[in-house]
DNA sequence: AAACCCCTTACGGGAATCCGTAAAGGGTTT
DNA sequence: AAACCCTTTACGGATTCCCGTAAGGGGTTT
């Protein structure tokens, strides 16, 4: 089992039931923290002493307080310490069970595990845990449909840069105009038309708002 | 203090953080649950048996499962026992922080409190079930300033209903069109127009795209 | 009754969108 | 080089949205 591993989960009855989990697998070495910032500061303290941890175990939503934080989600800590200590395990537990986040957590990040935190979070964290240390990946059953071929749809990342822009007020031209200067292509106001109506049929969309709905819906952007 | 307690709480550590707060603060009877329809019915046997409770403390969000549900959320609960037994106080408990549900919960079904999960979240709970019990209000500092007259705007149902449809994919000719046949009023075009322009302005909003965004990310719809 | 206010409805023009068709450009195949 | 495929761009018309102005209707005030 693993000998050392960080819980990163800022409500504190949750953090126990977790350290209290990773007591009876045997892990000696738990520590906890309770905001992301403290998460990466300890990682990288651990790497530089020499001592690393092998597991982080941590929540996507840190609620914001006073303490002005540098990665103030958890999916941000998850990039930074997997661009940083790439070989470091990490599983996330939230509550989040929106398919496009998880995607995005394994595709971007790569992540071992995800696991939903519901009445039997606890039980399919255990299973995360186990297939982490076979360096294998879990998936809660929650949102196991999240790699489904039924619905994996083909969203580049042009497309969410699209509906984000649009979710944000600008227009199709001003978009379009915003590309250009950008050197991002397409940048035509055509070819975003085209791309837009793309996504309004494979969404069932009736319009932009609807689309934009939808996807907001789905927690693509 | 409260003799005769209910939690509807559907992740058992946050629900055993709860128990162990009302043990502490003195409460004889405290009963869990971790579905919305099995508080109903406990609450309507408790009635029944002229035992009732004297508080309700529910989240509201509970994860679907097997088994289906007559009350999904706990907006749906609160909703139902509120209108039921009118005396019966409610804290509701949950990590939801847009400003919007937590004014329907006050405004719409009177409840006594309102706690984030947060940090301190069994802290302020703790405030709450005082509060309760000396028959005032409680709310979270996370979302006080969801009575604050600076951002009180003015949006009644009819926006509401507005934006919903226009969120699902209505064009404004079709929401006429609904309206009218629902006797809705006002139901015409230009009137339509001409809210949808109030709120644009409202929220600052580019578009039509852009407003249902903004409302979405409230939690307005 | 006339004047007034407020809300709803009506109309029109300009902008943005939706949607089809077609041309231009780049790369590969024959 | 010609033929081909694929992506991007361009254009035109139909529809919808955006926004101003103005007319109608009910209720209250003078």
């Amino acid at each position: 089992m693993f000998k050392k591993v960080l819980i990163a989960e800022d409500m504190e009855d949750i953090n126990k039931g977790v350290h209290t989990l990773l007591t009876e697998l045997g892990v000696p070495d738990i520590q906890q923290v309770q905001y992301c910032d403290d998460a990466y500061l300890k990682i990288k303290r651990s790497v530089l002493d020499n001592d690393p941890f092998e597991l982080v175990i941590t929540d996507l939503s840190f609620k914001a307080d006073h303490r002005s934080q540098k990665y103030p989600s958890g999916e941000a800590l998850v990039e930074k310490i997997k661009s940083e200590f790439t070989t470091l395990k990490v599983i996330v537990y939230s509550v989040e069970d929106r398919l496009q986040p998880v995607r995005n957590l394994f595709n971007k990040h790569h992540i071992h595990g995800y696991v939903c935190k519901s009445r039997s979070g606890l039980k399919n964290l255990t299973k995360a845990i186990h297939a982490a240390y076979e360096n294998t990946t879990y998936l809660s059953p929650e949102v196991s449909n999240a790699f489904s071929s039924t619905n994996n749809l083909e969203i580049d990342d042009y497309d969410i840069s699209l509906l984000d822009n649009l979710s944000n007020g600008l227009s199709q031209e001003e978009i379009s105009a915003l590309y250009k200067k950008h050197h991002i292509s397409p940048a035509s106001l055509s070819a975003i038309e085209k791309r837009l109506n793309k996504l309004r049929i494979q969404f069932n969309a009736n319009n932009a708002i609807h689309l934009v709905a939808i996807v907001k819906d789905l927690g693509l952007i």
